[in-house]
DNA sequence: TCGTCCGGACTACACGTGTAATCTCTCCAA
DNA sequence: TTGGAGAGATTACACGTGTAGTCCGGACGA
């Protein structure tokens, strides 16, 4: 929905958008950093980078306390859905009907997957 | 599937891609050059540019007659499920369960959606 | 035959992205 | 008090992408 969703996300800011989703409460760079070291092998300046770069994009807010602290401006669930939208209209002329049979038809659903689906569509009304 | 897939096919390139799928025969630049400059107001050397780069990542073939013809290397579908399974697992942690589910709690699918989908996990199995 | 137009190859150039180094300033510990 | 460590800003640089211009050689019409 919101526009500032126009600058799109890209890989490896993603990566730290996750993180601080995770993250009940506002984050430092230090923890983005260190988490993110672990996990990807990224040096300190580089994960300083992703993020000046998030806050340049307007997704995520940047708190001075003692330190900088990080939080996200967009919810995961409305990133997601924006995302998915765009491969929606992308590759399947804006039908999400299309996309489901597609996934129905592929191996990317497990049969237990699709009982679950089941079940969720018997409950939507 | 193929590994070739693993050089993505950018925006702009996907325009080109969706004029060779539905053409049941290869087509000479020409053709492709007069669509896109119709649909999108690109010029020759720009739909040159992107022919050209379809090539280098090995998605379309040329074959030469009096002129360069081009059709596809991979289909439609197999892009589609390819790039599908990527948003996947970049935004539902390889859950396509995940992913219907999302589509099924937003405003996505329609009444009429949603009743097709139904009939289609009846028959499916 | 000669100029023109077109196909094809090569070049261009700015912007985004992945990945980082360096510089500067401040604060803390010795 | 002074030197080092870490935070933040600035700069770097190669590669992909969007979008195109230029150059060359051959076919075709006047």
């Amino acid at each position: 929905m919101n526009l500032s969703l126009a600058d799109k996300i890209s890989d490896s800011e993603l990566e730290v958008m996750k993180l601080l989703w995770q993250a009940e409460d506002a984050l430092p760079v230090t923890e983005i950093r260190e988490a993110l070291q672990r996990s990807r092998g990224w040096e300190a300046t580089t994960v300083k980078t992703l993020v000046s770069r998030l806050v340049s994009k307007g997704v995520i807010r940047q708190e001075k306390r003692k330190v900088f602290y990080y939080s996200p401006l967009i919810s995961e669930q409305e990133y997601n859905a924006w995302a998915t939208d765009s491969l929606i209209r992308r590759l399947y002329n804006g039908s999400a009907k299309d996309l489901v049979a597609a996934l129905v038809h592929s191996e990317g659903l497990s049969a237990a997957d699709l009982d679950e689906l089941r079940a969720m569509f018997r409950v939507e009304d």
